[in-house]
DNA sequence: TCCGATTAGTTAATCTGCATAAAAATTCTG
DNA sequence: CAGAATTTTTATGCAGATTAACTAATCGGA
């Protein structure tokens, strides 16, 4: 029995999966929301397998990318960058540096916080990620034309931005 | 380690307070899946809050959909159409059940199986919902015009097909 | 017919990811 | 210097999802 009244239901972040394939219809597909859902799993689930090979997840590789690209940044911000809390970027983080991708540099005026840099091993292995992550692109939207998917990433920034 | 010539230019704590979106930039805006990611959370969490004016959930709005449009099919069908798995489909079903939006019939040749089918109250708040979905659709995509949504949807097609 | 294998659905235990809250350390402010 | 504010960490809890095990019903051959 669901004994769940759910007294809050707005606050949901990531919600169950929606969609799949299959011979049945939904009806559903002239809603962007869905084919955006649909789509998204699949090249998510692409780069998980991929990224798998290197015991990795979409979110640590985002995390790296960010790193470099916000080199000595501070936990708050990369919590931020990731819309996560501050809580799971300290686990996130953790993960990284104890497997020598990361490290968490004591600033000198402000001993609270960090600067997170990647270490040389990080910037090696997040180069090759780079590669994988775009191929990986590639090999899920097989069906799209060069140009078709400049046109799509296009779409999309104008929706996020 | 490496060159902190420059002193924590991290220091950009930044008004925004936007989560996904903040000042830091990933360098992955040319990944289809990243911009995938971006986009459908962005549509997704619009869509969650509308629903949760129903106190419904996206799956379950899903479901819903995929019920009347394949009326009487039976729970596996309905698992593997939503790509759940048989036990998270009776977690849904008792939900939707114990709300009077679907039913369960008892199959005359197989007793072990249920036919599923939407109810009158589910028929007529499914019909509510789609326009709720539509809406909030256009809503987190108002950066778009209608050429450009049907280009979208054409395009996320092609990946998920 | 009867017994084993299979299938549909359910239940229960467990795992995971994420959030909220509180704690610890440091800095800032008046 | 005392108190407020901040950065990170720890602790706790919850909702969603997966696996394994259980019940009930059907099927298939000896």
């Amino acid at each position: 029995m669901s004994r769940k009244s759910s007294p809050t239901p707005a606050a949901d972040p990531q919600a169950a999966a929606q969609p799949a394939d299959g011979p049945l219809d939904a009806s559903l597909d002239e809603l962007i929301g869905y084919a955006l859902r649909r789509a998204q799993l699949k090249v998510f689930q692409h780069l998980v397998s991929r990224l798998g090979a290197f015991d990795l997840r979409p979110a640590q590789f985002t995390a790296l990318a960010i790193i470099q690209q916000n080199a000595g940044l501070m936990q708050a911000d990369l919590a931020r960058a990731l819309a996560i809390e501050p809580p799971q970027a300290v686990v996130l983080l953790n993960k990284l540096e104890s497997r020598g991708l990361a490290v968490r540099v004591r600033c000198k005026p402000d001993k609270r916080s960090y600067g997170i840099f990647l270490s040389k091993a990080g910037e090696t292995l997040l180069k090759q990620l780079r590669e994988v992550a775009a191929q990986s692109d590639l090999d899920a939207t097989a069906a799209l034309s060069a140009e078709e998917r400049q046109q799509l990433i296009g779409l999309l920034h104008k929706i996020y931005r």
